[in-house]
RNA sequence: GCCAAUGUAGCUCAGCCUGGUUAGAGCAACUGAUUUGUAAUCAGUAGGUCGUGGGUUCGGAUCCCGUCAUUGGCUCCA
């Protein structure tokens, strides 16, 4: 027997004429319309039983009972199977298994009649799936859900999940000891069999809320976030590292449009190839589309350069504000997924294989010095590690040093053939505390697009040739940086520590809190000569008690506090008290300083983005 | 996109199941008192078309349907 079953809205069918002599007798051959239920395309097959019947619709009503759904339609349906039994054993079975399920709704559309039929599949996993029932097979073969025509090329990606070794080992996830790697475990299973645990939003949530960084805009459209002055401040000075960084290694900064003519010749190969989730913008007969990347622009831009190979390695850089995706509703959460958001994406123009495998080293040090840099240490994230059997077998001395630049064991995915526009790629995943994980850096062997734009430069022999591509975001989403860093303090804070930004990126540094406000003067005096020296600070100069004021500064994660009274007046020394340890030191000015700057060497400034005194402040209530 | 849960004052939440005076509390805001020594000073005032549209009802925050948003799961994540 063989079942095609169909998790529906509604379906509508009319038999139109018997097509067998002993087809079912029927009163009036009427429309039928059926709602919110589960229509299941039987082909009774030569050999079927009763046991077969049984079988069958004890399983359907299993499934049935996982999407909870209670009305049932048993639709005879022949093509299915090319082997079919008598119709006289058909119908018995078929009525058989329609008694089988007395406790549901169940009806079957008539036996032996051509119809014509309109249905309406929901969308939903579990809504369309196969099964296959023979007499012999005790328990059947289910073929599971049958993928959607999108999915399809997706699913024929044939890839095999190993780890790698720093030593170049490779074993099966099976075998691999993870007592070590737990992380790299929960990213294994993440990837490889999609295990998911989570059952509460992330707190990073209610985090980007309290600290008034972020928020969603209902005014827009979902995944489109609004930054407050907070927020703002903190995503320029990861966006100003971030860039130092890359000019640092030799990228090119360049800006480029954000939307593009979808009709426009390299696009089209480009969409051909993927099936893209872009925002579409139709404007004076154009089809314009929102980026997902910048590649799009750089390419456009590097096919104006006459390039030869001695140019190359050439880098062209862009911190996007914005990258568009519209990934589906369900997806977004949160910093962690949007639809709109800043993506650095450095681009390097290789004349040959080798070259990028050079380079690709050079820019995987990029990334874990940036992701440092940004607070983002290694036992934050795991790497994972993808590339063609081809490309492993011609460079597998390269694949294996990256690992070893990575000292830790890597989650690899070997695909048996090139599906994507890349040969390799890696990434550094961040696994949150519920168990998430979500790429933050990655870089990948693009061997396509050199020729698909048109990208050329001239060789040792004057030919011409199309480089092969590098495309890295040493970071990934900046939005992501603060979704890590956020959680991270959820993290501290279950487990018992402070939470805290670095502190280059708290919006304020320092909080002085004179003590009455005959102390006003002072706190002024002391406000110029710190922010004289670069560092964000600012007065609480509301008429609240002590206790309130230091509260509420713990609240915002303020690392200092100065609380200005007589003492301090009369004192060369400032009492400091510092929110690690909750204690209160007296240590000179110069001191004090010198300790703010070594914690925030090479790291940008930018100034105090709120009033400087709090009762200047509006309360930012989200 | 599918399935489910949630949506009440600026914020956090109670009330909803079992429909019935004027929808409550804490925090924040405002006014006044208080001038404070390291995680919440006291008193008072104001603030809500109960996400939104429709339906049932003499009567809807409360029951039903649609819709939007958020969160979780599935899927996806070039």
């Amino acid at each position: 027997m063989r079942i095609l079953q169909l998790h529906c809205d509604s379906i509508e069918y009319t038999p139109t004429k018997k097509e067998i002599k002993s087809a079912e007798d029927i009163d009036n051959p009427q429309t039928q319309k059926l709602e919110e239920l589960v229509v299941a395309f039987v082909a009774i097959e030569d050999g079927d039983d009763s046991s077969v019947a049984q079988n069958a619709i004890s399983q359907i009503k299993n499934s049935m009972e996982k999407i909870g759904c209670k009305k049932l339609l048993l639709y005879p349906y022949a093509h299915l199977s090319s082997n079919l039994a008598k119709p006289s054993v058909a119908i018995s079975l078929l009525k058989e298994m329609e008694d089988g399920a007395s406790e549901l709704e169940v009806s079957h559309s008539p036996f032996g009649w051509t119809k014509s039929y309109k249905l309406n599949v929901k969308g939903h996993p579990l809504a369309e799936s196969s099964k296959v029932i023979t007499k012999d097979s005790s328990d059947s073969k289910d073929s599971g859900e049958i993928t959607s025509d999108a999915l399809k090329g997706e699913s024929k990606i044939r890839s095999y999940w190993k780890i790698m070794s720093p030593d170049g080992t490779l074993s099966n996830i099976a075998d691999f000891n993870f007592s070590k790697h737990k992380k790299l475990e929960i990213l294994a299973k993440y990837e490889s069999a999609k295990v998911r645990r989570v059952d509460q939003p992330p707190p990073h949530v209610a985090l980007m809320k309290k600290m008034a960084i972020a928020d969603y805009e209902p005014a827009s459209d979902s995944g489109n976030m609004r930054f407050f002055p907070n927020g703002r401040l903190i995503k320029s000075l990861i966006e100003r590292f971030v860039n130092d960084k890359v000019k640092e290694y030799g990228g090119y900064e360049v800006e480029t449009p954000i939307m593009y003519d979808s009709e426009h010749p390299s696009m089209v190969s480009y969409f051909n190839r993927f099936p893209a989730r872009q925002y579409n913008i139709d404007s004076d007969g154009k089809k314009l589309f929102l980026r997902f990347a910048a590649c799009f622009g750089q390419f456009l831009m590097a096919n104006q350069y006459q390039m030869s190979y001695k140019n190359l390695p050439y880098k062209l850089y862009e911190l996007t504000r914005y990258s568009f995706r519209r990934e589906q509703s369900g997806e977004l959460v949160g910093l962690r997924r949007l639809r709109a958001f800043t993506m650095p994406d450095c681009h390097a123009f290789c004349k040959d294989l080798p070259q990028a495998i050079d380079e690709i080293k050079i820019r995987f040090e990029l990334s874990q010095n940036v992701l440092h840099g940004l607070g983002i240490v290694e036992s934050d994230y795991e790497m994972a590690i993808r590339f063609t059997e081809d490309f492993y077998n011609e460079n597998k001395s390269s694949i294996e040093e990256l690992v070893k630049k990575h000292g830790r064991p890597v989650l690899v995915e070997m695909w048996k053939e090139k599906f994507f526009y890349f040969v390799l790629k890696w990434e550094f995943n961040f696994i949150d505390n519920l168990g998430k994980a979500s790429a933050l850096s990655t870089d990948q062997i693009d061997t396509e697009n050199g020729e698909r734009y048109g990208i050329e430069f001239v060789d040792e022999d004057n030919k011409k040739q199309h480089p092969i591509i590098l495309h890295n975001s040493p970071s990934g989403a900046i939005e992501r940086i603060i979704y890590a860093l956020l959680e991270k303090a959820a993290t501290d804070s279950k487990e018992g520590r402070k939470p805290q930004f670095p502190l280059w990126l708290a919006p304020t540094q320092v909080r002085i809190i004179p003590l009455k406000d005959e102390f006003n003067d002072f706190s002024d005096e002391l406000f110029e000569k710190i922010s004289a020296k670069d560092v964000r600070v600012d007065i609480d100069d509301r008429n609240e008690s002590i206790g309130k004021r230091i509260r509420e500064a713990e609240k915002e994660w303020i690392r200092y506090i100065l609380v200005i009274g007589e003492k301090e007046k009369n004192s060369q020394n400032l009492s400091i008290r510092d929110r690690q340890t909750g204690d209160v030191r007296e240590i000179p000015f110069d001191d004090f300083l010198n300790e703010i700057k070594e914690q925030t060497k090479g790291k940008p400034f930018t100034g105090l983005n709120l009033p400087k005194y709090l009762s200047k402040r509006p309360q930012l209530m989200v």
